[in-house]
DNA sequence: CTGAAAGCGCTTACAG
DNA sequence: CTGAAAGCGCTTACAG
């Protein structure tokens, strides 16, 4: 079965390519009538349907866009996603993901790839360690947007989460509860991840707005293989720290495995809040206290950054970097 | 700042653009050491990046393909969407996700979209309500693999869940341990659904096989905006179930939610086992007894099967439906 | 061993 | 109101 092309079509309807090309992009200011329909009927009788690539060649817009995730499989990920992708949905463009695995070369790979195929921009969540590649980017005004995650020196448009106000809500919850023994647990910083960094820093901040003193044993961070130990050594302290702040949803469920598995009551022997909302929050036993990212305002966002760079709407603006608030969703935990 | 072609390349090297191409695919051959090497300079001086547009138009392959799902948000569908990114990636490939949303019409301009744009294959999770479009792809033998769902009439290549396989091993489990008044809640069946129908069937025989005869009553499927009060019916019945089989982790959520607010011990008072392993299943109070589907492997055999029909290497081979098997993972909630 | 030429399927100034 | 022609940036038989 042969490709029915533009050609084929204007033969059948007895017009020229050029003549075709005009209906399909609706631009009819001076089409006859007859024209108009003699094409439509070609077009129906055939079963044409046209080669966007070869428009992509022409028009230098691809119509697509370009995501680099850190890993799909994590919840927030899938939401800043989906919620680019329903507003280029609107536009009529299309995403293609890649999940760069905090690799920089990974990430290099895919940057170039999606590049050769000429998609109009990328959102990416930025490993921090391709700083050429980043540079080159922006010398070229190439539409980018960081999402999540900033890169020291580089500034380029950017979608973060307030990691400090993050911090300091969870902070601010366990004070008000009357607690002063508060530890923070984090994933392995074995790269300077924007939101692990902000997030311990907006802890160590907060514990000073009270008086608190920063203990460094109550601050631990490790590989999620070595978490259920790291857990055991902070709690098993001569004076442990009665309250704990997940970094993340998933040091909270080791936090949460360790509770289970030790027999550790919540909140009565430990209150927990945790970074990012997950989906048992509401039924766990006790109900757990969590504070939410805006992921899905986030992530329209992000694509509506871009696009304005698509556009060219921000010509002589400065690249920024929008903050969003968390938000304290109060329940049992603590 | 000008775009460089590969006509600038072959001025830079003083050869010829065929030159260049031959050395881009690296068909040397039978080309001098020298001129390999002018060639190189000139691609690093000028910074070089191929437009694959361009070669996808010649070469009639964009090396990406679509991947329709229901809805990115489910953690079934991130998985599965991983597992092809993953296999994708090591040849290159890259994956355009789009979101149905179980919207036929949606479905149909994606489908439709992807093909405008050249993608070289589809994976979808079927509406199954655009009978016409399928069958069109299947005579045209356009590369497409269905996911999760089947289509009635439609042959086409297809990944599924054992599902029928998947509610037995959850009544066995529930027989095994007493239990002789078994309950099961589903989704709302408002369109047929693979998934929904087959583990309802498999829960009705997994019954006979026990001698155990169906009770319409406890059987229930809704919207989940209803889902509470389905479950209050339920278990106020004159003779309420003593176990419960949730259709999937989004019912299981439901019933997890209804226990909590009514005090209903799990599994004193009522047995669980849901179909999909979820996240917090192994500290969950009490952990959770699931059917765990292998949704990577399923991901990556869709993708293995696609490849396959874009390869050309299925000639003869008639569509076939491949059914993976679920696993019980015992815990304590049964 | 390398180059001239045609062609992939569109769009778009321009001419008439 | 419509068409001929050039061109987007590659690849690929074919000639030499």
């Amino acid at each position: 079965m042969k490709k029915i092309t533009i050609a084929d079509v204007a033969a059948h309807a007895n017009v020229s390519k050029s003549t075709v090309s005009q209906f399909l992009n609706k631009r009819y200011d001076y089409m006859g009538e007859e024209t108009k329909k003699r094409i439509e009927t070609a077009v129906t009788e055939l079963g044409y349907r046209p080669n966007i690539i070869a428009r992509s060649l022409k028009q230098k817009s691809t119509k697509t866009i370009g995501v680099i995730v850190a890993n799909i499989l994590h919840v927030f990920s899938t939401q800043v996603i989906r919620a680019i992708e329903d507003f280029c949905h609107e536009s009529n463009f299309h995403v293609i993901v890649c999940n760069a695995d905090d690799d920089p070369v990974k990430e290099k790979r895919y940057i170039e790839m999606l590049r050769a195929k000429q998609v109009d921009g990328i959102i990416a969540f930025p490993t921090g360690e391709n700083m050429e590649l980043y540079q080159g980017l922006l010398d070229e005004r190439y539409p980018f947007v960081f999402m999540d995650r900033l890169v020291p020196g580089i500034h380029m448009d950017a979608v973060l989460l307030d990691n400090k106000r993050a911090s300091e809500l969870a902070v601010d919850q366990f004070v008000k509860a009357g607690y002063k023994k508060i530890g923070m647990i984090s994933p392995l910083i074995d790269m300077p991840v924007t939101p692990r960094l902000e997030r311990i820093q907006g802890y160590k901040t907060a514990l000073a707005k009270y008086n608190l003193s920063f203990q460094p044993e109550y601050l631990a961070s490790g590989a999620f293989t070595d978490m259920q130990m790291i857990i055991q050594q902070m709690l098993s302290l001569s004076d442990p720290p009665e309250a704990l702040l997940a970094l993340n949803d998933r040091v909270l469920f080791e936090i949460l495995q360790y509770a289970k598995d030790h027999h550790v009551n919540i909140p009565n022997d430990l209150a927990i809040i945790g970074i990012d909302d997950v989906s048992f929050a509401s039924f766990y036993y006790p109900t757990l206290t969590t504070i939410s990212q805006p992921a899905f305002k986030m992530g329209k966002k992000a694509a509506q950054l871009l696009f304005k760079q698509i556009n060219q709407e921000d010509q002589g603006t400065a690249a920024q970097v929008y903050r969003f608030p968390p938000q304290l969703i109060d329940r049992e935990s603590c």
